[in-house]
DNA sequence: CCTACCGATCGGTAGG
DNA sequence: CCTACCGATCGGTAGG
């Protein structure tokens, strides 16, 4: 075992109890996130197996060897991209469910989910999750029993909606079978559709509602 | 320029006007066919990327030179593979419609048509297709655009039952989009759906149904 | 963080 | 089809 050098300590094995950051720990975790940013833009559009660490690196500016100072290895930094997705996503998800004020119909809800859902998938700056839905394979089992733990958590707020809709008769088919007919639908999208064309998210969000409802 | 050798003519460059098959000439296509089922059975379960063509070259027997005897490139193999499976299903899905008989329903025509789809991504004997659907960026534009084609002229199938049934008012949404997120729900179904499971294809079939149309 | 480097793997080919 | 091989690329590391 060595132990720890005084200097340039890996920050992909960050110490516990951390004391307050100095002006290099945020430059630091700052050269992380512009990693981040870079590998998941380059993870959706290349795959995550076509893209070098470094294509990463030089994305990012910096050389070939650097990378692997702030992750351990390339599978850890596209865990990394999934598990720092799906954290963001999921706190927006609850704040836009609030924002709906009180008692919401599960219309409204439903409504509210979509089109946060194609925000996330299409919208500006979202790369993250489409990386998570496609390149699920590259993941270690552990990586991914993990990561699924989060999509659970995030796909688990739909079924009150789904149910209570199912309930009330605007959704005809079984909210289980539902939910996963629905995230395909919507997950889909990334690969068709254009954020420059003439439909609009609102649009979007509109159809899939009167796809899947059979009121009003 | 080389003149063409007299033995070991590379078949991956036929020539036209065929004469008759020889024995070797059946025994050829037989091992070709292998290649391309070995290749899609892995391209889907590892990826395009993933996958060596040493890897190919084994699941069929061969050593690793062998596939390029039959393939110009991996990326022929792909090429292939896309190719070959959406020349099956087209025929297939056509089939399927005219077994309804005459005159059947749109809605009959409908669960006909996500039937048989369910039959090409999850049924037995199909990784074509999943492959064609998930490996879509390993494509040269060229191959992408001949591929793009062969896919519009199976979707072009859904249209007219489409519209059909937003005239009569079943379905809810715009044709073409519908489409769409049609499509994605049950393309979507590859990365959950267990044949060992509970659910069978005509219940699978039937909760489909009931999600997209509103009536009945 | 950079430099310099290693071992492994990969697509593809020549020659039979 | 096999054998033997090449050049390129890749993830990752030691040492500063």
């Amino acid at each position: 075992m060595n132990p720890p050098s005084v200097q340039d300590p890996a920050p992909h094995a960050p110490r516990r109890g951390r004391p307050r950051k100095s002006a290099q720990e945020r430059d630091e975790s700052q050269r992380r996130a512009e990693l981040l940013r870079a590998a998941a833009r380059l993870f959706r559009h290349q795959g995550f197996d076509a893209t070098s660490t470094r294509d990463i690196a030089a994305a990012a500016g910096m050389q070939s060897g650097s990378p692997f100072y702030y992750f351990e290895s390339k599978s850890a930094l596209l865990y990394a991209v999934m598990h720092d997705g799906m954290a963001l996503v999921t706190q927006a998800q609850a704040q836009a469910l609030q924002a709906l004020g009180p008692r919401p119909t599960a219309r409204a809800r439903l409504q509210a989910l979509i089109r946060h859902h194609f925000e996330v998938l299409v919208g500006p700056a979202s790369d993250f999750i489409p990386v998570m839905l496609y390149e699920w394979r590259a993941l270690t089992p552990e990586q991914r029993a993990r990561i699924g733990a989060l999509k659970d958590r995030y796909e688990a707020a739909w079924m009150p909606v789904l149910v209570s809709l199912r309930r009330s008769g605007s959704l005809r088919a079984r909210p289980e079978v539902a939910r996963l007919f629905i995230f395909g639908a919507l997950n889909w999208t990334v690969q068709w559709f254009d954020p420059h064309g003439p439909l609009s998210l609102d649009e979007l969000t509109e159809q899939a509602l009167r796809l899947f409802l059979g009121d009003r």
